[in-house]
DNA sequence: CTTGAAACAGGATGATTTGACTGTTTTTTA
DNA sequence: TAAAAAACAGTCAAATCATCCTGTTTCAAG
């Protein structure tokens, strides 16, 4: 398991004497704790995503992992913010793939975002944003990262397809077209099996986002 | 609402003779608990819609309840058959208000779909949606009753549009591209809330799906 | 008017889940 | 080296849930 932290407090002393090994044990733990947090809401749901199972999952005991995470909420924001940094930071990289001014960013796009809500992140995410919605307390937590989120994503967006910087509302249009239509597929697999016929939703969306690159209004 | 159960002795012919007051107050105190349980998947999610809240807030007692359902998943099971029902009599009821020929039935779809991926029933089925992602139980009752639903719902809008008959392909992508961005859209304001830059979603679908209608492809 | 069946009520039981609690091992520091 | 601090382990009680069970009231056929 490759410890990797981010090094919170670490600040502008002694390179790594100042971080002790416990700090860094402590960080690794509490990171493999929120990984399995994620995996449980992936496989089990968020009801079912109980403080016993993250142990489990963990390979921790349970009072283990009650001494880094006193409570079970305490588990889920930190999920959050984990969720909210690398699926943000997946998007970035997933589009940065092709920096050459040619690349094919409207396909680039759409397959890029397609992948997005099809990964566990988003899964784990949206599981939690619809326990959310019947419960004020993960609300609380989950609603303001949200939105920071959809701004930084928004922002990176704009960042990497600089060819639509000057077609502003045509651009926002397809941003929140594209959005609409890739989560609402995606969540309608959740009842149904993808066909053929998704497949043209695809491309009809790719053709329409051309046309909005192309057009001013 | 209306329960319908009142014509234990005006109606006196065999019919409601033979099937008995007991049979008719049976048959309206299952219609109380099955919408009691719908409101609560409402209120309270999937995950805390349970036996003792349901029967509470039908104004039973969970032993009473139990009479009548010996088992939770049984009350779901009915529960599934009912939104069934009603979504599919709603969207009819809807789509059939306007029976003119010149009727605007792109503006009447999008808007009445619109609608009914907000209302409460839609609301209560994607609980369920989403628990059966991760529930086997659950999914082996609404996989099925989705299936019929949405063949049955597709049957409906080839009926009620008549005028996309002809147009084969385009009235299938269009079906599915309204599907998509409207329950998507509906779906993601569980996070945020609506803007007018949904709106402008509403409108260029709105667009399009009248340029699938007029174009053949 | 008696009797059986169904509606209705509510307690008992066993299984889970959460957070608090005490005890043990490992690491850091004085 | 010795003490303090942190990581780790496991048990406990309270609360909640689904189901099973027995008892009471209401209805309808004989």
């Amino acid at each position: 398991m490759a410890i990797n932290h981010n090094e919170k407090s670490t600040g502008a002393n002694a390179a790594s004497a100042a971080v002790g090994w416990q700090a860094q044990k402590s960080a690794s733990t509490r990171q493999l704790i929120i990984e399995a947090a994620i995996k449980c809401l992936v496989d089990l749901g968020y009801a079912r995503t109980t403080t016993t199972v993250i142990a489990a999952k963990a390979g921790l005991a349970r009072g283990a992992m009650l001494h880094h995470f006193p409570s079970k909420i305490g588990i889920i924001r930190a999920a959050v913010d984990y969720l909210h940094a690398k699926r943000l930071r997946a998007f970035r990289k997933a589009m940065a793939k092709e920096p050459g001014a040619g690349a094919d960013h409207v396909r680039m796009g759409v397959e890029g975002y397609w992948a997005h809500v099809k990964h566990p992140w988003f899964v784990a995410f949206f599981e939690m944003a619809v326990a959310a919605r019947t419960d004020k307390e993960l609300a609380a937590i989950l609603f303001p990262a949200q939105e920071a989120f959809e701004h930084e994503w928004y922002q990176a967006s704009l960042e990497l397809f600089p060819e639509w910087k000057r077609k502003g509302e045509n651009f926002v249009l397809g941003f929140d077209l594209s959005r609409y239509v890739l989560e609402g597929m995606a969540i309608s697999f959740l009842t149904h099996k993808e066909t053929e016929r998704d497949k043209r939703v695809l491309r009809y969306l790719e053709e329409k986002l051309r046309e909005l690159a192309g057009e001013d209004r």
